[in-house]
RNA sequence: GGCCCCAUCGUCUAGCCCGGCCUAGGACACCAGGUUUUCAUCCUGGCGACAGGGGUUCAAAUCCCCUUGGGGUCACCA
């Protein structure tokens, strides 16, 4: 009863690899390498509509990004290979055929139209959908001589009479009525198995102890049961995973956010920090550590404690965790990899950057503790970019500047001040104490000047020390931008 | 609608399996205060949940049943 561990996952190439199944398999894997089992990769390409490579290629890299590596699999093969389910087509039609001969399959020549029309009837009837069994007891004769004549059939599986159980670690036994399971096809009439007969058969081949996978496969599993008992085979213990949510309460989808890791991997959010946050959907650590990382998962990790219940994506959390893991970078660390998200925004490029690389590190330096994701810094330091004349002012920030009624005149005071003062370049915290004192000696309240000079030279409502940022953009630009916000602010 | 699954703060969750230590713990968010030129970081405090109803028991968030609510699925897709 006790079998090697192999678990897989088991990704259809049809789109981007999606979060959830970014879950999927990080439990997977971390269940493997808890308890010293085996972790498979195996492409699920038997719709040849809609797999592409590229999609392939894309959801490998994605993994191995994620740092999930695997045993065996498309890419490094295996005792099991090949690994693609098109290519193990020939294999499938020996175990169809296997459960032809032995009477658990027949063959059905129902055609389209008709089940349409039955679907249709039992419709009006408010009966269930479930295929009829016209042809579940044809003579034997009849369906060689209407085969032999060409008539096109497809491989319908025989469901017994009974129940059907199975353990499955997250929900506990679950027990389905076979009479809810219908003669579902096995072979479609062109030859090609169909998704539940397919997986059954490479599971079996490739002795899989254990199948965790998203909840939407629950109802697959009680046809998949059945196959292994109709194949003698070991059936292995199961884990359906809840699901993930959007806001609205319903699997995630592109309605209420971005579905895919790569579009979170796009938006600057650590590795570490998806990774930490996917545990947390549906696992935690030990209920009051948060901030863990794949060490502490996989010394951790049962599929047993994994909860029952949907749970709501929450983008506010997952910014927070990349905040965490951002403070925890070192700067150079966090340089590089705040710089392709700089670079994507097309204002600079990387040999400029590469030249000044001590005064990018003292920006990185200054804005770590505010940002979430590498593309938040990016956005938050596209003025130091930016033409003086163009410099986007925020809503929030111009809103700020505008409460203060004598902003122009204070704003023009303070150049004709400062003017002299940048002659030979910036000295940030001269500058500072001079203007402190400015500000002092004229009566004012220090957001009077710093809120509209703030807006001047960044566009923004927040941000770092003031009169590092004048250095940072430099004597020259820093007059021209208060100059600017003369009119602009008016 | 049939079948199946689920149900602790707004959200993620601990506790539930093996009833008592739970006047239910942590985190995000939110609110208030401190630090700060702003924003943020950081620190302090606050708000806030066992869906409802029946049982079982000396004792129930924990076990059982019903109701309600939510979700999944009903293809010659995966």
């Amino acid at each position: 009863m006790t079998r090697p561990i192999r678990v897989r996952f088991a990704p259809s190439p049809t789109g981007k690899l999606h979060i959830g199944g970014a879950r999927t398999a990080l439990f997977n894997w971390a269940f493997a390498r808890r308890f010293g089992g085996k972790f498979l990769l195996r492409i699920e390409d038997t719709d040849p509509e809609r797999s592409t490579k590229e999609y392939e290629r894309a959801i490998l890299e994605g993994l191995r990004w994620l740092g999930l590596d695997w045993d065996e699999g498309p890419d490094i093969g295996g005792p099991h290979a090949p690994y693609h389910q098109m290519q193990r087509l020939s294999l499938h039609k020996e175990y169809a055929a296997d459960l032809l001969a032995r009477g658990h399959a027949y063959r059905c020549f129902c055609t389209r139209e008709r089940l349409e029309e039955m679907t249709k009837a039992q419709d009006a009837k408010k009966e269930k959908n479930a295929y009829d069994g016209r042809c579940r007891d044809l003579p034997l004769a009849e369906v060689e001589r209407r085969a032999a004549a060409g008539e096109p059939y497809v491989l319908r599986f025989r469901v017994p009479a009974g129940q059907t159980r199975f353990k499955d670690h997250v929900r506990g036994d679950v027990v389905f009525d076979n009479k809810e399971v219908e003669d579902w096809v096995m072979v479609r009439s062109d030859g090609n198995p169909t998704y539940n007969f397919v997986v059954v058969c490479d599971d079996i081949d490739m002795e899989i102890s254990h199948v965790f996978r998203g909840e939407e496969h629950l109802v697959n599993t009680p046809k998949q049961v059945l196959l292994y008992q109709a194949f003698g085979k070991p059936i292995p213990e199961f884990g359906h995973l809840p699901l993930m949510l959007g806001t609205d309460r319903k699997k995630l989808s592109k309605r209420t956010g971005d579905t895919a890791l790569q579009d979170y991997a796009d938006r600057g959010f650590p590795k570490a920090a998806i990774v930490n946050f996917l545990c947390l959907q549906g696992w935690a650590l030990d209920g009051t550590t948060e901030v863990f990382g794949v060490e502490e998962l996989v010394k951790h990790f049962d599929i047993k404690d994994v909860g029952k219940g949907g749970s709501i994506f929450d983008i506010e959390k997952f910014l927070w965790l990349g905040g965490e893991y951002i403070r925890r970078e070192s700067l150079e660390e966090l340089a590089q990899h705040c710089l392709p998200h700089v670079l994507a925004r097309g204002a600079v490029t990387e040999a400029d950057l590469r030249a000044r690389w001590p005064w990018f590190l003292g920006i990185v330096t200054a804005e770590r503790e505010r940002i979430r994701t590498y593309g938040e810094f990016a956005e938050r330091t596209a003025y130091l970019f930016a033409p003086d004349e163009s410099v986007a002012y925020a809503d929030d920030a111009l809103a700020a500047a505008k409460k203060h009624l004598g902003r122009i005149e204070t704003l023009r005071a303070y150049l004709d001040w400062l003017r002299p003062r940048l002659a030979d370049g910036v000295d940030a915290a001269a500058v500072r104490d001079a203007t402190k004192a400015w500000v002092a000696e004229r009566g004012l309240k220090m957001p009077a000047l710093f809120q509209p000079l703030r807006v001047a030279l960044t566009g923004l409502a927040g941000g770092p020390d003031l009169f590092d940022a004048m250095g940072w953009i430099g004597a020259p630009s820093t007059l021209r931008r208060i100059e600017i916000a003369l009119e602009r602010l008016a």
